[in-house]
DNA sequence: AGAACTATTGGCATCGATAACATTCTCTGC
DNA sequence: GCAGAGAATGTTATCGATGCCAATAGTTCT
């Protein structure tokens, strides 16, 4: 309005009834070409095709969802602390999806409050997305979630559960046993644990895990270090367990927490592995490359993915059918910050 | 059908019509209170959200879409690699646009190729964003990506221009160069370099800052060491720069690399700090809890990801203003991987 | 050749919300 | 007491694609 010269302008793009006009058929061949339906002539198909790369139509999604019913979309509530692990569980939903055909939608909660969960299942209901894969672990499952979760075909992929929602997940205590097994192998009288917070169902399996391997072994069970997988709580306990002569094992329930308590160790002159050995939990990038370079339990997280998505798509497609829970094995990765006890190489 | 009871059953979620009816309103006035208007009777409000609140009614987005021409979201392109400082760029981006109003539909891909970039571009502008973010550097600008960013409000976030987008960036060479002054400063006599991958411009850019601080002081610059932003190019690259007895200071592109830099050289029995200075650039999490703990240079991410989502919003709320690129400062963290030259404590 | 199909295509209603316009109602001010 | 402004609400058309059903064209079979 006024001065202006009119460039350009943004026209509205073309629609399906534009496609078929050029094209000389009708909107709904156009549709049918579209979503790839069988029956229409090769050569009309070809025409509409033309139509559509001339006019540079694109589908309207909006229109679609409204009018088929369908979104073609899964939700994904993910928390939002950057470890690294959980990335890669992403990675591998998103490819998975990609590849079925459908999208992501993705709603990061900042806590694990009930309300900020419930929040974050509310912005995907309202996306209309045809189920939902709960990256988080779920405490508390609040009516309201129960509610959202209901109405929708659900996965869990942390072990937590929802009334009526399938499960993948990493077998964590199994994981917790290859890490304990491995250092009482070395000859280590017993192992101490630095665990992940108490809401994480994760780190209760860890947990679990850890102690049930211990008694089976007749050993004694120490005390449990309590960390929030941050690299600065595995410091602050390897101050801690630095300073007990007695300790010549560590299983820190992530690599990061693992680090922290390396560095802590070293600080207070313990060295890893000939005076102490320490064990993590997810393979990180880094836990190859750090010094010591870390044993650790590598998770599939990618695969783990790629699985949920199977199953979500499944549950979606075939409504009646209930699939048994799934888990997948995590494996032992031996590098340089475990040893034999007392494989001390010279000083002391 | 057959032998079920017919429980539940899945029967359609109720419409506005539905809360009209039940709230003795027209459908308009309930659109009217759901989208906050304000010329409604406060008792007819309340009405109309105890209705909404008995028949559990949830907006159907993409019939709204459909309708008003708007989807309140807008479109991330990001790269699907597990780099730690990216993932809080997202996180940025996420709560900025969730604080405005809008979500966030993200595309990742899993390489730079001009097609799956286009690709993902694609995917976004299929689910009609009102406006897009690239996070990616965009090398090459196909014509196809031209047209695509072209017809959509654009902002790139890694200094990489296409006609028409804007840019937020965080200055690269700002950070190289506060990096090559630090070990300057320390008495090192020149500081050699692992950088990143020439399609990256960020890569690009520290190569230069880094480059112009050695000339400014009139210093030898030495060749150039490649990565590709992964602890074990940073490794292979630190078995190179050990074996040369000239190099007492690097400066490595990220501080994954420098991980794998210091401990090819402790492999290589060459202490770090007391032999070879190495910073980095990001402040990963672990950063400070490796040993030894890493001096580097921190890049707001997080706070770049909200400044990208304020200029996107701005450009779409008011298309014809032109708004200038803006930077945001990096900042050096001093920690233990860098020393006076010289300062050897004991050995050798 | 006529019936019975099948492959292809078109017409129309519809999904659920909003925009634009029309209407009713309620106050002012003179 | 009545015109006129403005608030509150209702009516109708519309967004763009798909589902369902009908119509036409082309084939096969007896």
């Amino acid at each position: 309005m006024g001065t202006a010269i009119g460039e350009g302008e943004t026209r509205k793009p073309p629609g399906m009834t534009d496609v078929a006009q050029a094209a000389g058929v009708s909107p709904q061949t156009v549709s049918r070409v579209l979503s790839g339906h069988a029956n229409v002539r090769p050569e009309t198909r070809a025409r509409v095709l033309a139509a559509v790369e001339r006019l540079g139509y694109r589908k309207n999604s909006a229109a679609r969802i409204l009018s088929s019913g369908r979104s073609r979309t899964i939700g994904v509530v993910n928390l939002q602390t950057a470890f690294y692990s959980r990335l890669n569980l992403t990675f591998g939903i998103e490819n998975a999806a990609r590849a079925a055909g459908y999208s992501v939608s993705i709603a990061s909660t900042a806590s694990l409050d009930t309300s900020a969960v419930e929040e974050a299942l509310s912005r995907l209901a309202d996306q209309s997305v045809e189920g939902v894969i709960l990256a988080i672990p779920l405490i508390h499952v609040s009516p309201r979630i129960e509610q959202l979760t209901g109405s929708l075909p659900t996965v869990t992929v942390d072990g937590s559960r929802t009334p009526a929602s399938e499960v993948v997940a990493i077998d964590q205590s199994q994981a917790a046993r290859l890490a304990t097994r491995h250092l009482l192998d070395l000859g280590h009288e017993t192992v101490w644990h630095v665990s992940g917070p108490g809401e994480w169902l994760d780190a209760v399996n860890r947990i679990d895990g850890w102690r049930e391997t211990l008694e089976a072994e007749g050993r004694t069970v120490p005390p449990i270090l309590k960390g929030d997988w941050s690299p600065s709580s595995g410091y602050r306990n390897g101050l801690i367990l630095g300073r007990i002569p007695e300790v010549t094992a560590v299983f820190a329930a992530s690599d990061e927490m693992a680090f922290g308590v390396i560095r802590a160790l070293h600080e207070l002159g313990r060295r890893v592995p000939q005076d102490i050995s320490v064990i993590g939990v997810d393979d990180i990038a880094l836990a190859e490359y750090c010094s010591p370079s870390l044993t650790t339990v590598a998770q599939p997280f990618e695969e783990m993915g790629t699985l949920a998505v199977d199953h979500l798509l499944r549950h979606i497609n075939e409504p009646g059918a209930a699939h048994e829970p799934t888990s997948v094995e995590p494996e032992l990765v031996v590098r340089a910050s475990t040893a034999p006890v007392g494989a001390a190489s010279g000083t002391h």
